[in-house]
DNA sequence: ATGCAACTTCAAGCCAACTTGAGGTCAAGG
DNA sequence: CCTTGACCTCAAGTTGGCTTGAAGTTGCAT
């Protein structure tokens, strides 16, 4: 089975090096064997990483996300969870086309004030149907990492 | 106009009242007077407050959402921009939604590794079908805030 | 008039998720 | 053999987004 070094992960994915090393270290990925010093990782490591930045753009925190797929990448979650989790994100995708929806409104609306355009209101007061007081509703903030702008 | 004082829109919103003072100190949102030493909002802040949410569940820093609805309101990013954003949400959509179908097919499919299944794998891979070595990839990570837990 | 819950300020603290820096190792090419 | 650049470890620093604590004020119901 080809190996890759943390270099050739981090071009194929996006992820820097130290964040691999980080990732590493609390467990959500792990590389397979070391060649001198360096980490050797398996090819699977780029579909977990995907995985893993598909979870962190949905919202989910680093230690949900080993949760859910596994430090080995298998899931040990049960399933009323895992459906449960896909609700959640059916909810929030809805948010995010009310949001969408809602920029794009505001690109084209020529109103002076937005807070006063029926349609706003209306696109944004929609996806609040649901999950006035619940429980989980918001998404984490990431420094923007994947972009290496410096 | 009605005005409600911090602790009414914290029920309302959901959104605790040292963050509201935290989001008035840093211009995101805007009291409109005080009664004494109480902050008044208006009711408008509930509806901006729903649109912050909203931005935060995309994975905006709250800087972008100022600079995306004003610290008054009224959104100050030319066009192209906001289409733009609009454009990023909506390839985010696309992977919560590949998201959402893995977990589902993770809960009810009986394979011992999933990195093994190929209709998992499909799934993980299709997101990615755009965006591979691009500029802006990933959402933000939030303390799970909305949620008062303790 | 008094009590008290809900507010106020300000500084400090906290957590997740990384990044940076110093100082060191090592393998492969010239 | 020697350089070079990509890797290594470990500790400390950074950033965003809040929360907490101390110490004080105040509107309002009793």
């Amino acid at each position: 089975m080809k190996l890759l070094d943390i270099g050739e992960v981090a071009a194929r994915t996006g992820v820097s090096p130290s964040t691999l090393r980080y990732y590493e270290e609390i467990g959500l990925i792990a590389s397979v064997s070391r060649h001198g010093l360096r980490r050797q990782f398996s090819t699977e490591a780029v579909l977990q990483l995907k995985l893993i930045g598909m979870g962190k753009s949905a919202g989910f925190s680093l230690d949900e996300i080993a949760e859910m797929f596994g430090r080995d990448g298998v899931p040990n979650l049960p399933r009323l969870t895992l459906h449960q989790k896909a609700d959640d994100l059916d909810q929030q995708i809805r948010e995010l086309k009310s949001l969408r929806d809602t920029l794009r409104h505001v690109a084209d609306c020529p109103a002076p004030s937005h807070l006063e355009c029926p349609t706003f209101r209306r696109l944004v007061t929609i996806a609040g149907r649901r999950g006035v007081g619940r429980g989980r509703q918001s998404a984490p903030i990431v420094p923007r990492a994947a972009t290496p702008r410096r």
